[in-house]
DNA sequence: CTCCTTGAGTTTCCTAGGAAACTACATCGA
DNA sequence: TCGATGTAGTTTCCTAGGAAACTCAAGGAG
Protein backbone atom coordinates (compact mmCIF):
# COMPACT_ATOMS: atom_id res chain seq x y z
CA UNK A 1 0.00 0.00 0.00
CA UNK A 2 0.70 3.66 0.13
CA UNK A 3 1.75 2.89 -3.53
CA UNK A 4 1.35 6.97 -4.96
CA UNK A 5 -0.54 6.42 -7.74
CA UNK A 6 -0.62 8.62 -10.43
CA UNK A 7 -4.65 9.77 -11.61
CA UNK A 8 -5.94 9.90 -15.01
CA UNK A 9 -6.40 12.75 -16.78
CA UNK A 10 -9.92 12.04 -16.72
CA UNK A 11 -10.22 11.43 -13.36
CA UNK A 12 -10.59 15.08 -12.18
CA UNK A 13 -13.63 17.02 -12.40
CA UNK A 14 -11.98 19.98 -14.01
CA UNK A 15 -11.04 17.66 -17.51
CA UNK A 16 -14.87 17.06 -17.82
CA UNK A 17 -15.76 20.22 -17.31
CA UNK A 18 -13.38 21.66 -19.69
CA UNK A 19 -13.90 18.93 -21.87
CA UNK A 20 -17.76 19.87 -22.51
CA UNK A 21 -16.99 23.41 -22.38
CA UNK A 22 -14.65 23.71 -25.18
CA UNK A 23 -17.08 21.49 -27.25
CA UNK A 24 -19.88 24.07 -26.48
CA UNK A 25 -17.97 26.94 -26.99
CA UNK A 26 -16.55 25.36 -30.71
CA UNK A 27 -20.02 24.56 -31.36
CA UNK A 28 -21.17 28.26 -30.91
CA UNK A 29 -17.58 29.80 -32.86
CA UNK A 30 -18.80 27.76 -35.56
CA UNK A 31 -22.29 28.97 -35.52
CA UNK A 32 -21.09 32.78 -35.23
CA UNK A 33 -19.00 32.19 -37.81
CA UNK A 34 -21.80 32.13 -40.40
CA UNK A 35 -22.48 35.49 -39.22
CA UNK A 36 -18.89 36.69 -39.66
CA UNK A 37 -18.21 37.20 -35.76
CA UNK A 38 -16.30 35.96 -33.06
CA UNK A 39 -17.23 34.56 -29.26
CA UNK A 40 -15.03 37.31 -27.86
CA UNK A 41 -16.84 39.67 -30.21
CA UNK A 42 -20.17 38.68 -29.68
CA UNK A 43 -19.52 38.78 -25.85
CA UNK A 44 -18.37 42.56 -26.40
CA UNK A 45 -21.44 43.27 -28.76
CA UNK A 46 -23.81 41.31 -26.09
CA UNK A 47 -22.60 43.67 -23.09
CA UNK A 48 -22.41 46.85 -25.45
CA UNK A 49 -26.05 45.90 -25.90
CA UNK A 50 -27.31 46.69 -22.50
CA UNK A 51 -24.62 49.48 -21.39
CA UNK A 52 -24.33 51.59 -24.11
CA UNK A 53 -21.50 53.86 -23.70
CA UNK A 54 -19.71 51.61 -21.48
CA UNK A 55 -15.59 52.43 -20.83
CA UNK A 56 -13.54 50.25 -22.96
CA UNK A 57 -11.46 49.98 -19.53
CA UNK A 58 -14.74 48.76 -17.69
CA UNK A 59 -15.28 45.91 -20.20
CA UNK A 60 -12.23 45.15 -19.99
CA UNK A 61 -12.86 44.43 -16.06
CA UNK A 62 -16.08 42.18 -16.88
CA UNK A 63 -15.09 40.27 -19.53
CA UNK A 64 -11.42 39.33 -17.80
CA UNK A 65 -9.69 41.01 -20.56
CA UNK A 66 -6.61 43.31 -20.64
CA UNK A 67 -7.02 46.46 -21.92
CA UNK A 68 -4.84 46.30 -25.15
CA UNK A 69 -6.69 43.41 -25.77
CA UNK A 70 -9.92 45.34 -25.66
CA UNK A 71 -8.49 48.32 -27.83
CA UNK A 72 -7.85 45.75 -30.49
CA UNK A 73 -11.37 44.32 -30.35
CA UNK A 74 -13.07 47.25 -30.30
CA UNK A 75 -11.35 48.36 -33.68
CA UNK A 76 -12.23 45.13 -35.35
CA UNK A 77 -15.97 45.71 -34.12
CA UNK A 78 -15.64 49.34 -35.47
CA UNK A 79 -13.89 48.06 -39.01
CA UNK A 80 -16.99 45.78 -39.30
CA UNK A 81 -19.11 48.98 -38.64
CA UNK A 82 -21.04 47.40 -35.79
CA UNK A 83 -19.51 49.21 -32.66
CA UNK A 84 -18.86 52.87 -32.45
CA UNK A 85 -16.10 54.33 -30.50
CA UNK A 86 -16.26 57.86 -29.59
CA UNK A 87 -14.29 60.26 -27.28
CA UNK A 88 -15.44 61.73 -23.86
CA UNK A 89 -15.68 65.78 -25.32
CA UNK A 90 -15.21 66.36 -21.09
CA UNK A 91 -12.26 64.38 -20.70
CA UNK A 92 -10.58 63.15 -23.57
CA UNK A 93 -8.73 60.02 -22.03
CA UNK A 94 -12.17 58.72 -21.77
CA UNK A 95 -13.69 56.89 -24.33
CA UNK A 96 -16.88 55.62 -24.58
CA UNK A 97 -18.15 52.53 -27.24
CA UNK A 98 -21.36 52.40 -28.83
CA UNK A 99 -23.25 50.33 -31.08
CA UNK A 100 -24.12 51.12 -34.60
CA UNK A 101 -27.61 50.71 -35.54
CA UNK A 102 -26.39 47.49 -37.46
CA UNK A 103 -24.57 46.08 -34.39
CA UNK A 104 -28.04 46.52 -32.18
CA UNK A 105 -29.62 45.03 -35.06
CA UNK A 106 -27.37 41.74 -35.27
CA UNK A 107 -27.58 41.13 -31.46
CA UNK A 108 -31.09 39.33 -31.11
CA UNK A 109 -30.13 37.85 -33.85
CA UNK A 110 -26.83 36.46 -32.42
CA UNK A 111 -28.27 35.92 -29.19
CA UNK A 112 -31.04 33.14 -30.90
CA UNK A 113 -28.12 31.26 -32.00
CA UNK A 114 -26.99 31.33 -28.14
CA UNK A 115 -29.97 30.41 -27.17
CA UNK A 116 -29.81 27.25 -29.62
CA UNK A 117 -26.64 26.63 -29.12
CA UNK A 118 -27.69 25.96 -25.50
CA UNK A 119 -30.38 23.57 -26.45
CA UNK A 120 -28.45 21.59 -28.21
CA UNK A 121 -26.26 20.67 -25.81
CA UNK A 122 -28.41 20.68 -22.79
CA UNK A 123 -32.02 20.44 -24.08
CA UNK A 124 -32.42 17.30 -22.92
CA UNK A 125 -31.46 17.76 -18.95
CA UNK A 126 -34.35 17.89 -16.69
CA UNK A 127 -34.83 21.06 -15.43
CA UNK A 128 -33.91 19.97 -11.86
CA UNK A 129 -30.74 18.15 -13.02
CA UNK A 130 -29.96 21.56 -14.93
CA UNK A 131 -30.72 23.76 -12.15
CA UNK A 132 -28.36 21.29 -9.61
CA UNK A 133 -25.80 21.93 -12.17
CA UNK A 134 -25.99 25.55 -12.53
CA UNK A 135 -26.43 25.77 -8.77
CA UNK A 136 -23.23 23.86 -7.98
CA UNK A 137 -21.42 25.96 -10.74
CA UNK A 138 -22.42 29.14 -9.29
CA UNK A 139 -21.45 28.01 -5.61
CA UNK A 140 -18.28 27.64 -7.03
CA UNK A 141 -18.09 30.80 -8.01
CA UNK A 142 -19.27 32.40 -5.36
CA UNK A 143 -17.00 30.20 -2.76
CA UNK A 144 -13.80 31.27 -5.09
CA UNK A 145 -14.40 34.71 -5.42
CA UNK A 146 -14.46 34.25 -9.24
CA UNK A 147 -15.14 36.95 -11.12
CA UNK A 148 -14.77 38.49 -15.11
CA UNK A 149 -17.14 36.81 -17.79
CA UNK A 150 -15.42 33.81 -19.60
CA UNK A 151 -13.90 34.11 -22.84
CA UNK A 152 -10.70 32.61 -24.19
CA UNK B 1 -46.86 38.80 -25.08
CA UNK B 2 -44.40 37.37 -28.07
CA UNK B 3 -42.29 39.63 -27.43
CA UNK B 4 -38.87 38.47 -28.11
CA UNK B 5 -36.25 39.08 -24.81
CA UNK B 6 -32.94 38.82 -25.72
CA UNK B 7 -31.44 36.48 -23.11
CA UNK B 8 -28.73 37.66 -20.85
CA UNK B 9 -25.13 35.76 -21.38
CA UNK B 10 -25.49 34.18 -17.79
CA UNK B 11 -29.01 32.36 -18.94
CA UNK B 12 -26.82 30.23 -20.65
CA UNK B 13 -25.69 26.73 -18.83
CA UNK B 14 -23.02 26.88 -21.23
CA UNK B 15 -21.97 30.68 -19.90
CA UNK B 16 -21.87 28.74 -16.48
CA UNK B 17 -20.08 25.97 -17.62
CA UNK B 18 -16.99 28.19 -19.16
CA UNK B 19 -16.62 30.58 -16.33
CA UNK B 20 -15.51 28.00 -13.81
CA UNK B 21 -13.61 25.71 -16.63
CA UNK B 22 -11.85 29.00 -17.43
CA UNK B 23 -11.01 29.54 -14.04
CA UNK B 24 -10.24 25.94 -13.04
CA UNK B 25 -7.42 25.82 -16.21
CA UNK B 26 -5.81 29.03 -15.11
CA UNK B 27 -5.38 28.06 -11.72
CA UNK B 28 -3.80 24.99 -13.22
CA UNK B 29 -2.15 26.88 -15.73
CA UNK B 30 -0.61 29.15 -12.93
CA UNK B 31 0.28 25.67 -10.61
CA UNK B 32 2.09 24.82 -13.68
CA UNK B 33 4.10 27.36 -14.45
CA UNK B 34 6.25 27.50 -11.53
CA UNK B 35 7.15 23.76 -13.02
CA UNK B 36 8.07 25.52 -16.85
CA UNK B 37 5.13 23.79 -18.56
CA UNK B 38 2.17 24.73 -19.78
CA UNK B 39 -0.86 23.30 -19.65
CA UNK B 40 -0.48 21.54 -23.23
CA UNK B 41 2.50 20.84 -22.73
CA UNK B 42 1.44 19.04 -19.09
CA UNK B 43 -1.36 16.87 -21.68
CA UNK B 44 1.28 15.59 -23.92
CA UNK B 45 3.30 14.42 -20.68
CA UNK B 46 0.71 12.91 -19.24
CA UNK B 47 -0.51 11.03 -22.92
CA UNK B 48 3.12 9.79 -23.44
CA UNK B 49 3.85 8.80 -19.70
CA UNK B 50 1.06 5.78 -20.49
CA UNK B 51 1.82 5.23 -24.18
CA UNK B 52 5.41 5.28 -24.55
CA UNK B 53 6.70 5.54 -28.28
CA UNK B 54 3.18 7.10 -29.31
CA UNK B 55 2.98 8.77 -33.03
CA UNK B 56 2.53 12.39 -32.79
CA UNK B 57 -0.57 12.30 -35.37
CA UNK B 58 -2.37 9.61 -33.06
CA UNK B 59 -1.49 12.45 -30.17
CA UNK B 60 -3.02 15.06 -32.75
CA UNK B 61 -6.06 12.95 -32.65
CA UNK B 62 -6.45 12.06 -29.19
CA UNK B 63 -5.59 15.79 -27.81
CA UNK B 64 -8.08 17.37 -30.56
CA UNK B 65 -4.88 19.26 -31.70
CA UNK B 66 -3.59 20.02 -35.62
CA UNK B 67 -0.77 17.86 -36.86
CA UNK B 68 1.71 21.26 -36.75
CA UNK B 69 0.71 21.96 -33.34
CA UNK B 70 1.62 18.50 -31.96
CA UNK B 71 5.04 18.83 -33.97
CA UNK B 72 5.55 22.30 -32.02
CA UNK B 73 4.77 21.06 -29.05
CA UNK B 74 6.88 17.87 -29.44
CA UNK B 75 10.00 20.02 -30.61
CA UNK B 76 9.06 22.33 -27.52
CA UNK B 77 9.39 19.52 -25.18
CA UNK B 78 12.19 18.43 -26.72
CA UNK B 79 14.21 21.53 -25.82
CA UNK B 80 13.36 21.32 -22.41
CA UNK B 81 14.97 17.80 -22.57
CA UNK B 82 11.70 16.10 -21.28
CA UNK B 83 10.84 13.94 -24.26
CA UNK B 84 12.34 12.76 -27.22
CA UNK B 85 11.53 12.16 -30.80
CA UNK B 86 13.12 9.20 -32.96
CA UNK B 87 12.11 7.91 -36.26
CA UNK B 88 10.86 4.79 -37.40
CA UNK B 89 13.16 2.58 -38.71
CA UNK B 90 11.12 0.69 -40.64
CA UNK B 91 9.44 3.52 -42.55
CA UNK B 92 10.77 7.01 -42.29
CA UNK B 93 7.25 8.84 -42.50
CA UNK B 94 6.68 7.85 -39.07
CA UNK B 95 8.31 9.06 -35.60
CA UNK B 96 7.70 8.00 -32.28
CA UNK B 97 7.66 9.97 -28.76
CA UNK B 98 8.79 9.28 -25.36
CA UNK B 99 9.61 10.95 -22.04
CA UNK B 100 13.12 11.36 -21.57
CA UNK B 101 13.97 10.18 -17.79
CA UNK B 102 13.79 13.63 -16.48
CA UNK B 103 10.19 13.84 -18.42
CA UNK B 104 9.29 10.62 -16.52
CA UNK B 105 10.47 11.58 -13.53
CA UNK B 106 8.94 15.05 -13.74
CA UNK B 107 4.55 13.77 -13.89
CA UNK B 108 3.89 12.36 -10.87
CA UNK B 109 4.94 15.69 -9.75
CA UNK B 110 3.09 17.70 -12.08
CA UNK B 111 -0.21 14.90 -11.33
CA UNK B 112 -0.09 16.09 -7.84
CA UNK B 113 -1.06 19.29 -8.70
CA UNK B 114 -3.79 18.75 -10.63
CA UNK B 115 -5.25 16.57 -8.00
CA UNK B 116 -4.23 19.63 -5.62
CA UNK B 117 -6.15 21.96 -8.15
CA UNK B 118 -8.90 19.94 -8.87
CA UNK B 119 -9.33 19.62 -4.88
CA UNK B 120 -9.29 23.64 -4.45
CA UNK B 121 -12.32 23.85 -6.79
CA UNK B 122 -14.19 20.79 -5.92
CA UNK B 123 -13.21 19.30 -3.05
CA UNK B 124 -15.95 20.72 -0.91
CA UNK B 125 -18.61 18.96 -3.10
CA UNK B 126 -20.59 16.00 -1.66
CA UNK B 127 -19.73 12.69 -3.64
CA UNK B 128 -23.17 12.56 -4.70
CA UNK B 129 -22.90 16.20 -5.79
CA UNK B 130 -19.78 15.54 -7.06
CA UNK B 131 -20.61 12.43 -8.90
CA UNK B 132 -23.99 13.54 -10.57
CA UNK B 133 -22.30 16.10 -12.35
CA UNK B 134 -19.70 14.16 -13.85
CA UNK B 135 -22.43 11.79 -15.24
CA UNK B 136 -24.21 14.50 -16.36
CA UNK B 137 -21.03 15.69 -18.50
CA UNK B 138 -20.02 12.06 -19.60
CA UNK B 139 -23.65 11.75 -20.74
CA UNK B 140 -23.20 14.74 -22.97
CA UNK B 141 -19.88 13.51 -24.18
CA UNK B 142 -21.58 10.25 -25.14
CA UNK B 143 -24.83 12.01 -26.07
CA UNK B 144 -23.14 14.16 -28.56
CA UNK B 145 -20.64 11.72 -29.87
CA UNK B 146 -17.80 14.19 -28.34
CA UNK B 147 -13.78 13.11 -29.12
CA UNK B 148 -10.81 14.46 -28.52
CA UNK B 149 -9.43 15.76 -25.10
CA UNK B 150 -9.52 19.66 -23.88
CA UNK B 151 -6.80 21.48 -24.11
CA UNK B 152 -7.50 25.29 -25.53
C1' DC C 1 2.81 78.38 -13.28
C1' DT C 2 5.50 74.20 -13.62
C1' DC C 3 6.48 69.65 -12.55
C1' DC C 4 4.97 65.21 -11.34
C1' DT C 5 1.84 61.62 -10.85
C1' DT C 6 -1.89 58.88 -12.26
C1' DG C 7 -4.91 56.61 -15.32
C1' DA C 8 -7.08 55.47 -20.18
C1' DG C 9 -6.09 53.85 -24.28
C1' DT C 10 -2.54 52.27 -27.83
C1' DT C 11 1.26 49.93 -29.64
C1' DT C 12 4.95 46.64 -29.96
C1' DC C 13 6.67 42.29 -29.19
C1' DC C 14 5.88 37.59 -28.09
C1' DT C 15 3.56 33.08 -27.79
C1' DA C 16 0.34 29.34 -29.18
C1' DG C 17 -2.38 27.22 -32.29
C1' DG C 18 -5.07 26.57 -36.95
C1' DA C 19 -4.98 26.25 -42.16
C1' DA C 20 -2.85 24.93 -45.86
C1' DA C 21 1.11 24.36 -48.70
C1' DC C 22 5.18 21.60 -48.74
C1' DT C 23 8.59 17.60 -48.11
C1' DA C 24 9.80 13.07 -47.62
C1' DC C 25 8.80 8.31 -48.16
C1' DA C 26 6.43 3.97 -48.84
C1' DT C 27 3.29 1.47 -51.62
C1' DC C 28 0.51 0.21 -55.40
C1' DG C 29 -0.72 -0.26 -60.20
C1' DA C 30 0.50 -0.15 -65.02
C1' DT D 1 10.58 -0.46 -63.18
C1' DC D 2 8.57 3.71 -62.44
C1' DG D 3 5.29 7.15 -61.88
C1' DA D 4 0.86 8.21 -59.14
C1' DT D 5 -1.06 8.34 -54.78
C1' DG D 6 -1.57 8.88 -50.09
C1' DT D 7 0.23 9.63 -45.54
C1' DA D 8 3.43 11.56 -41.58
C1' DG D 9 5.50 15.28 -40.21
C1' DT D 10 7.11 20.23 -41.07
C1' DT D 11 6.84 24.89 -42.25
C1' DT D 12 4.82 29.28 -43.39
C1' DC D 13 1.48 32.55 -42.77
C1' DC D 14 -2.19 34.33 -40.07
C1' DT D 15 -5.02 35.49 -35.98
C1' DA D 16 -5.96 36.51 -31.07
C1' DG D 17 -4.60 37.77 -26.80
C1' DG D 18 -1.12 38.93 -22.83
C1' DA D 19 2.81 41.85 -21.04
C1' DA D 20 4.80 45.85 -20.83
C1' DA D 21 6.42 50.08 -22.66
C1' DC D 22 4.51 54.26 -24.43
C1' DT D 23 1.35 58.51 -25.26
C1' DC D 24 -1.51 61.79 -23.80
C1' DA D 25 -4.45 64.29 -20.77
C1' DA D 26 -6.13 65.74 -16.22
C1' DG D 27 -5.27 66.96 -11.59
C1' DG D 28 -2.55 68.08 -7.93
C1' DA D 29 1.85 69.77 -5.06
C1' DG D 30 5.07 72.95 -4.64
Amino acid sequence: MAESKISPLDAHLGYWLRFVSNHVSHAFAAKLAGRGVTVAEWVVLRDVYDRDGVAPSLLADRLGMTRGAISKLADRLAAKGLLTQSVDPQDRRYQTLALTSEGRALVPDLSALADRNDLDFFGHLAPVERARIEDTLKGIVRRMGLRSIPID
